[in-house]
DNA sequence: CATTCGCGGGG
DNA sequence: GTGTACGCGAATG
């Protein structure tokens, strides 16, 4: 534990301070980051003429406690002996579920670093004592009883050791114009990584240079990484697998060289441990690996690989959720956009005298089919009329669940509150409070205005402006999509099952409500999905649609509008059996060229890029067509297309890493039932003594599928070009593809089964 | 044939 | 220090 303060401020590229010992001074410039030190906060603040000063603050967070009054009090007094608390007091606070105003003791932990103890005392007294704002994030907890949010403007009277006196945020996160940071940004790739050997390289490239690290090296590559981060200092590491591969692989080749590696710009924290194992979690269902993280003290690290926010969003999309939410920026790259929405939800409650209830960790209890089939219908699918249409519109609600969330007033503590009786929900009929205003409402309501404004605002904007706003409003969609998801999540510290229920049965009472307007206003209804419509009329004119949008937002109080009118749309069948009908399988062409595909091929993350690439391609040619006629034509323009490809494939000729199929491990290898290709992967990676985790994903060719020794199907290796592929598999997919967008059908895949395509689709069913 | 496994959204 | 569900389709055995 490092408890000594720093005795001066740690000096940045000379001395920022001015050295000398002026008694105290005003900074105004701009934070770039926060990081937590015991009794402080280190605050990284860059100046108006660009020098980066390393403030702290004291900072002992308050936390809350209800229940009986003398029980309290000893409470207080003991952690008082054991010097955990600076003060104590006693304040009304309100309680997150009831509303009711209660008081409670306040507590303030005099160094973070005793939060974990205070949680075991917590745990110990739960019966007696119910505990609040016990565990949240020590720097965003400043950040959220200062005002301040990352890359804030601030105002700051600071002593000569570098210690805030005062200090005063003087903009909102909410204006939309903002200079973009001037970050120095430096970028960090791998190649040939995994498993490391004398050809595995790291290139490191700043604005002007390039320098290729050779880790097998040894002190030669750690010298030169440190040599370029003194001279470049840079603001942001952005990197390609840092977390996961290249600062382990960095770290380790270090400390074999007893060298130090110059990550941190911070040097009052020294020591840094060498994590080799990440986490394996579940995530919407999803098996996902989280590599052990490399956050940096003074600076940024950015692994886009780890990064969910920077991989989708950018580094704009970051730096919005970061400043919305108050999450430090390298906090908001390594967690979900949901760790963002709580943020801001907590920030809210605090900055409203709202007790925040401390999350327990309980894990999941599964669910019964029952539970599952009652509980979790979910949006509202219908099933689409197999065929090719004409001039069909597609009507979506925007911001569906958000909207409802908002404008039914939809949150877990006025979801079923005990003042109302109004059995306002659909189907459930649960009470949904009229005196209160939620949390999730409130906190919700703002994004989705801002994301309005964001659209506006890019139909007059350039194009650089108009990329950046695109990926603010990403970012925020994404906090509005989890805001939903979590609610239903039994741990989550503001969640309760039934208000996730309510969105959804509303929600598709709203769809239906929809469908019943628009089949009164003449249109035939094709398709329809959670908060889309596919609808269709004779003579249909695009004023009579915006009329019906507007009557729709009108009755439903949900703004409806017109996503595109296609030339041409395909709902293609099941490829199982081909007079069902799939929800999400469908591909057309809107009368402004662009196309509209679910459920392809080309869009999922396990088609080769040579297949994916080739249905690209035919769905191009395809895409030139304006009506039905022309789309027949067109793919028999496209099957040209898909021989040169089939031929390219057959002749063994395709670069194999264009082969390469990638997907993500959902458990240990052990843990397979079925040696499926990934598992074989897998396999083989481990023998290579290459280290995988479920939820990681790998990449493999298809060697020789039906090979009796199964090692033998699939490839791992990345020696390039020597891979031999399977090219009757390949040719296989290929023609699966074709057959998707029609460029060929049952009959030409015939020649391999035997069969006729005996069952062969109409193409108007009515 | 039944079972296992991976994917989906958006741009 | 997280956060749906469930249906489709391909592959295995």
């Amino acid at each position: 534990m490092r408890r000594s303060k720093p005795q001066t401020p740690f000096p940045i590229r000379n001395q920022l301070l001015g050295g000398s010992a002026e008694a105290s001074h005003r900074i105004e410039g701009w934070l770039f980051d926060i990081d937590e030190l015991g009794p402080w906060v280190t605050l990284w603040v860059y100046d108006d003429d660009g020098r980066l000063h390393r403030l702290t603050d004291e900072f002992y967070p308050p936390v809350y406690a209800h229940g009986d009054r003398a029980k309290l009090k000893q409470l207080a007094a003991d952690m008082s002996k054991r010097d955990l608390i600076t003060r104590v007091r006693w304040v009304q606070k309100r309680e997150f579920w009831s509303g009711d105003e209660i008081e409670v003791i306040q507590l303030n932990i005099s160094d973070s670093s005793h939060l974990p103890k205070l949680r075991e005392i917590a745990a110990k007294l739960d019966r007696d004592v119910t505990f609040y704002n016990i565990d949240i994030p020590t720097p965003q907890h400043y950040l959220y009883l200062t005002k301040l949010f990352p890359l804030c403007r601030v105002k700051a009277l600071v002593d000569e050791h570098g210690n805030v006196i005062e200090i005063n945020v003087t903009n909102s996160a909410w204006e939309i114009r903002r200079p973009p940071p001037p970050l120095r940004v430096l970028r960090m790739r791998g190649e040939r990584m995994r498993p490391l050997t004398a050809t595995s390289r790291i290139i490191i490239a700043t604005e002007s240079d390039e320098t290729v690290l050779h880790p097998a090296g040894g002190a030669k590559a750690i010298n030169a990484f440190n040599e370029t981060i003194e001279r470049y200092d840079p603001d942001l590491i952005l990197s390609e697998r840092g977390d996961s591969v290249l600062f382990p692989a960095l770290l380790q080749v270090a400390r074999h060289e007893s060298l130090q590696l110059l990550l941190d710009r911070d040097r009052v924290i020294t020591e840094r441990k060498i994590e080799t194992e990440g986490r394996t979690y579940i995530s919407y269902g999803n098996v996902i690996y989280k590599p052990p993280s490399y956050p940096l003290f003074g600076r940024w690290h950015i692994d886009r690989e780890s990064s969910f926010a920077h991989h989708e969003t950018g580094l704009e999309g970051l730096l919005e959720m970061s400043m919305l939410s108050r999450l430090p920026v390298q906090r908001a790259a390594r967690r979900s956009p949901g760790t963002a929405m709580t943020s801001l939800q907590m920030d809210r409650a605090i900055n409203d005298g709202v007790l925040i209830p401390w999350r327990k960790n309980e894990p999941e209890k599964a669910k019964t089919a029952l539970q599952l089939l009652t509980v979790d219908k979910g949006g509202l699918t219908f099933q689409p009329r197999i065929g090719e249409y004409e001039n069909v519109a597609e009507i979506d609600f925007a911001s569906m669940y958000p909207t409802l969330m908002i404008t039914r007033n939809i949150s877990p503590e006025t979801v079923l509150c005990s003042c109302c009786r109004n059995n306002a929900v659909p189907e459930a009929g649960y009470n949904i409070c009229e005196k209160r205003r939620g949390l999730i409402p409130l906190t919700l309501e703002p994004l989705v205005e801002r994301r309005k404004v964001y659209k506006r605002l890019m139909k007059d904007a350039d194009e650089r402006t108009r990329a950046i706003y695109g990926a603010r409003r990403a970012a925020i969609k994404w906090m509005l999509v989890t805001a939903f998801g979590y609610m239903g999540y039994k741990n989550s510290r503001m969640g309760r099952i039934e208000a996730h229920e309510t969105v959804t049965a509303w929600g598709r009472e709203t769809l239906l409500r929809a469908k019943e307007i628009a089949e009164n206003a003449g249109f035939e209804l094709l398709h329809a999905l959670t908060d889309s419509l596919w609808i269709k009329k004779e003579g249909m004119t695009e004023e009579e649609l915006l009329r019906l949008c507007e009557t729709i937002t009108c009755e439903t109080g949900i703004e409806m509008s017109i996503e595109g009118i296609y030339h041409w749309l395909v709902f293609a069948p099941s490829k199982v059996k081909s007079t069902r009908p799939v929800a999400a399988r469908f591909y057309g062409v809107f009368a402004d060229g662009g196309m509209k595909i679910r459920g392809l091929a080309c869009r999922r993350h396990d088609t080769p890029q040579f297949v994916k690439e080739a249905q690209e391609e035919m769905l191009d040619v395809l895409s030139k067509a304006q009506n039905i006629e022309e789309l027949r034509r067109r793919r028999r323009e496209a099957r040209r297309i898909y021989e040169a490809r089939l031929a390219e494939i057959e002749s063994g000729q395709v670069d194999p890493r264009l082969l390469i199929i990638e997907q993500v491990l959902s458990r240990e290898v052990e843990e397979y039932d079925v040696e499926t290709r990934a598992a074989l992967a897998a396999r083989q990676l481990i023998d290579d003594s290459v280290n995988i985790h479920p939820g990681e994903k790998i990449g493999y060719v298809i060697t020789n599928a039906r090979a009796k020794n199964k090692a033998d199907r699939v490839s791992t290796s990345n020696r390039n070009g020597l891979v031999q592929y399977d090219r009757q598999e390949y040719a296989a997919q290929l023609k699966v593809a074709a057959k998707e967008v029609g460029v060929i059908d049952d009959d030409d895949l015939s020649d391999e089964r035997g069969g006729a395509g005996a069952n062969r689709l109409p193409l108007f069913p009515d």
